[in-house]
DNA sequence: ATACATACATACTAGTCGGTATGTATCACC
DNA sequence: GGTGATACATACCGACTAGTATGTATGTAT
């Protein structure tokens, strides 16, 4: 029997696995072997394309990770809706999409920073690069707005964009904790509140 | 040689080394080897008092964890200063005290909810206790604030109290990331600037 | 003093995991 | 159509870990 080789196509099913399992798992607890198992690829072969259990992980971040984080927040380059009601509308998606299982899992940067970034110097360099290209994106949408006087002028628009991350993230993780959505969708709330907040005075009560 | 047994002192030896452990390593990575190395405890005086890894895991949150943020919260409790002017402080001695090892290893209810919400249902619903009463205490503190005219009277406080413990265990996620502090400290100011967005409209210029 | 329970100690089991050594099939190219 | 490099496959190794089995020392009640 010919088996064609097609060794784009196995590391691409590689790293799609690993991102899944290391989702799930952590990536200290993501077995090599559960990753080969749901590939078929065996170990020879994942040990061919990477040298270590580290370097798939890294790989997982610096491609499926950032590649999937990046289209999320590429909507915030909409130059015809100001940023606070970009955002708002984000967090509106993620209430209503909200179900136990992916509330359950958390955000995959998020849980690969709070495991690996301790640990690890390279992991830690890598997730801080997606992790800095979300706050330049979040920040150059509002310094956008700010120039448009959709944000309020004194707002210190890094600092707000650091804060957002975090916030954003601190909910996904809070919510880990809760039986239902019901954490976690109060506190989006609580997160929506503060998104007005930004927004200049005189548009605070006009919008929603 | 005689060697006197004090249980309750091995007990909270262990308790005590365990929570340092699981602190710097995480639940599943840390080793029963290793704090029984820390404390001078055999393995049969641990599984003496504990009958499995997870009962050690959750005695550690119920009794060490729990008691110990529950001692950071109670400062909320102090009637003679208003809530917010309470948490901008707290947020200061954070800022002020904030050094790169304690950002590394983060906050250690964040990091078990964060690991282990998702895996054990026990581990989960004690880990949950905490967080409500995090939450609750603030919800309090802001509840008698807004009854004082220190805070908006349309805020829901359930609500920000829920984003607050969101938000602040946020910063400190994101901030294990950074190289530093930096990251840590610019998230934090940012939330200050929340906090003060807490306070009734014609407070907001009068107080920093 | 006897009988029993609690509190520990030590050696070991059984299993898991990341990683490697070695062999084989396929491809690119001269 | 050889030939060397690439892409896999399989069997195995060594390290490590949670947990157990079994024995012993200490405290306590009668």
């Amino acid at each position: 029997m010919k088996v064609k080789r097609k060794p784009d196509e196995t590391r691409g099913a590689l790293l799609a696995a690993a991102f899944e399992e290391i989702h799930a798992q952590g990536f200290r607890a993501a077995s090599i072997d559960n990753i080969l198992a749901r590939t078929g690829v065996t170990k020879g072969a994942l040990y061919h394309h990477f040298p270590n259990k580290a370097a798939l992980g890294q790989a997982v971040v610096n491609e499926v990770l950032f590649t999937r984080m990046q289209a999320n927040w590429q909507q915030l380059n909409d130059p015809d809706t100001d940023p606070v009601t970009l955002l708002l509308g984000m967090i509106d998606d993620a209430i209503a999409h909200a179900d136990r299982d992916t509330v359950a899992l958390g955000c995959p940067l998020n849980n690969l920073v709070q495991e690996m970034a301790g640990l690890d110097e390279d992991f830690r360099q890598s997730l801080s690069k997606v992790q800095s290209a979300w706050r330049a994106a979040l920040e150059s949408a509002l310094q956008r707005g700010q120039s448009r006087g959709q944000v309020r002028a004194n707002l210190d628009c890094e600092q707000a964009a650091a804060f957002l991350v975090a916030a954003y993230e601190g909910c996904v993780g809070v919510g880990k904790c809760g039986a239902g959505t019901e954490v976690f969708t109060i506190c989006l709330q609580g997160m929506a509140d503060y998104l007005r907040s930004l927004r200049p005075a005189s548009q605070v009560a006009r919008l929603g």
